[in-house]
DNA sequence: TTGAACTTTCAAAATTAATTGAAAATATTT
DNA sequence: AAATATTTTCAATTAATTTTGAAAGTTCAA
């Protein structure tokens, strides 16, 4: 297997793994090529390298800078701009955690914080199950809400031990 | 809010959350009625209770199954096939975290070390810089996969522990 | 201020995914 | 075996999402 062939391979291994989890196949591809790049890249290289039109490449390098996990570059002396990704993993890893969890769990749980307000017949066996499978779901939630702050927090301390040591 | 109400936005809630997950809104809204009803219900039960069809149903429910997250149950005297969620939010997650595991994480692996076998000029910065990039995918996916085996593994041990307690 | 270089927008087109519903298959009862 | 009840399949339709590309917008050097 050559280089590129690799590349490739990666490249289509990545957008494949994307689209199960909710992330378009082609935001997926930029970010891995991205991520496999030599140097950051521009519009123009991006298009060709993905076979993609201007205006997909705009929204979508756009769509993970607002996911922070693609950043600008400006090069002296050019007028494009060039795009990089984060080559740290595990900062990706906790960006998309921060952006999941803010765009997906806090919702449902205000949505089950909002439905344990009703106010119903405790008596009924029908409504007692229903709140209790609530109950459950909001356990649940919770549990992961606090796992995740927890990633993110120990690997941002981890990140910071590591900056502190570095200007000590 | 009155009960049918509160049902309603909660499988409205996690139809929802599920299509960012990968997972189509329709078997998130069949797998969210099972989940809060109160006994197992027919596929009829469910195509009225969602205003969806007969195959769709169907479809659905079979992937549901497959995920092992819903089960059939012949109720007797009856011709007709009924169907339960298991109510038990944390097994949910087991199954969902082994199936993901297997659909999603396990490939991806795969392919890492697939590539890992290029056969490139180590001399060559660029393959250098790649081989580190897929080195760390490879470090952050196995640390993954541990941590997601470690998940099941704790989970199961705490359920079985309590399957233990009640023959014991 | 002009115009060249570059970026952004967005309506239309293309693609992909989900849904329907009726027909075929299967199972059950008589 | 025939009639009946029920489930499954799948081609056609509909819906949702993604992509394109040309026009509009922006920036900046001259």
């Amino acid at each position: 297997m050559t280089l590129d062939e690799a590349k490739q391979y990666l490249i289509q291994a990545w957008g494949t793994l994307g689209s199960s989890w909710g992330v378009s196949r082609t935001m997926a591809q930029v970010h891995a090529l991205l991520l496999v790049a030599p140097s950051a890249m521009s519009t123009e290289d991006i298009m060709e390298a993905l076979q993609i039109s201007r205006g997909n490449v705009n929204m979508n390098v756009r769509d993970l800078m607002d996911w922070g996990i693609v950043k600008k570059v400006l090069k002296p002396g050019e007028r494009k701009e060039f795009f990089e990704a984060d080559k740290d993993i595990w900062k990706v890893a906790i960006q998309i955690t921060k952006e999941r969890k803010k765009r997906e769990l806090e919702p449902i749980l205000r949505v089950l914080e909002e439905i344990s307000t009703i106010e119903a017949d405790i008596t009924d066996p029908e409504v007692k199950q229903f709140a209790e499978t609530v109950e459950n779901l909001k356990k649940f939630a919770n549990n992961a809400d606090s796992t995740l702050n927890n990633f993110i927090r120990a690997e941002e301390s981890w990140f910071w031990a590591g900056i502190l040591k570095l200007i000590k």
